[in-house]
DNA sequence: AAGACGAAAGTGGTTGA
DNA sequence: TCAACAACTTTCGTCTT
């Protein structure tokens, strides 16, 4: 029982909203709240177990039973479920009455598990996450941190009157952002049923509604993918960081479509490491237009003295 | 011929009176 | 609520390689 013990120095409520319903994420050493998506603790040890078992037996007292939960499950994953094998635990067929009284039983078990409009909200909505993150190839963190979003705004009411779909891509968004792999307004709307505006508009109301800080779109973080997609070597893609770096210093970059500014430090990049690529090559892939980036690179050359090295 | 260039006109969003 | 505005787009004719 020493772990209890390690563990009695852990917070186990939520000091923004008074939670108890605290998760431990062990591969991040984060506790996290699942009511709100604070960060309770950081930097925490994991405790967890790593027995060995030397005797059958030893390993019956001790294995570790079900999955983790996941909060992308509206349950979090902790639910049982009755089989639908019409067998005991013996494998012998279940009488006429025996059978009658599971099927009462599985009806019952399912519509407690999925009672509340909030659950039957859930389950929709995690279906709808599982779709986009899939489509848009998001990793794992982000999909948890969407589904964090997306239950808090469920508790703070702002899903009714909108559609589960809105809201989700609104949450994706949010975390797609916060988790510094940003995806485009434009990148998300195509993957769904709405325009660009209206995905826009849900997820300002978010950032109001729930306060949710989450950080400017630093166009360095699109430089690393759309190089990546460009086939920029790595030294290409420093350097294009390295520019967006002295653009910020410059004060040049507010205002600006962070994602412009990137194509544009590619643009440049791509010249100066004898990787050419052409105005229309990048367009394409970062989806603006050449005349924006020549529009962008234009400033970037003039402001950044980067001329000077090219000749 | 492909790519780069930039002018002109239009769009959607923000800001400030 | 309206007008001014900045960023961005679309389109297109022209220059450069």
């Amino acid at each position: 029982m020493s772990q209890k013990k390690a563990n009695e120095e852990i917070k186990n409520t939520c000091p923004d909203c008074g939670s108890n319903d605290l998760i431990q994420d062990n591969q991040r050493g984060e506790l996290i709240c699942t009511n709100c998506g604070a960060v309770v603790e950081d930097m925490i040890i994991d405790d967890s177990p790593e027995w060995r078992a030397y005797s059958s037996e030893e390993r019956a007292n001790r294995s570790r039973v079900g999955s983790p939960t996941t909060l992308t499950l509206h349950d979090k994953g902790l639910s049982t479920q009755i089989g639908q094998e019409d067998r005991d635990a013996y494998g012998r067929k279940l009488s006429k009455n025996q059978k009658y009284q599971f099927y009462r039983l599985r009806k019952w078990d399912t519509r407690s598990r999925i009672h509340s409009s909030k659950d039957r909200n859930l389950t929709k909505a995690m279906r709808e996450l599982d779709r986009l993150s899939s489509q848009l190839s998001l990793p794992r963190s982000v999909k948890e941190t969407a589904s964090l979003i997306y239950r808090k705004a469920l508790n703070a009411n702002l899903i009714r009157g909108r559609s589960i779909e809105e809201m989700i891509a609104a949450s994706v968004y949010a975390a797609a952002r916060q988790r510094h792999l940003p995806r485009t307004l434009d990148e998300i709307a195509a993957e769904t049923r709405m325009s660009k505006k209206e995905l826009g508009r849900a997820y300002r109301l978010l950032l109001f509604e729930l306060a949710l800080k989450i950080p400017l779109a630093d166009p360095i973080n699109y430089v690393s993918r759309y190089a990546a997609e460009l086939n920029l070597s790595g030294k290409a893609t420093a350097d294009a960081k390295q520019m967006i770096n002295d653009a910020k210093r410059e004060k040049i970059t507010t205002g600006k479509d962070p994602v412009s500014l990137a194509a544009a430090a590619i643009y440049i990049s791509s010249i100066l490491n004898d990787e050419q690529l052409t105005q229309a090559e990048i367009a394409e892939v970062v989806s603006v237009t050449e005349v924006t980036i020549r529009n962008r690179y234009k400033e970037l050359v003039k402001e950044l003295d980067i001329a000077s090295s090219m000749y």
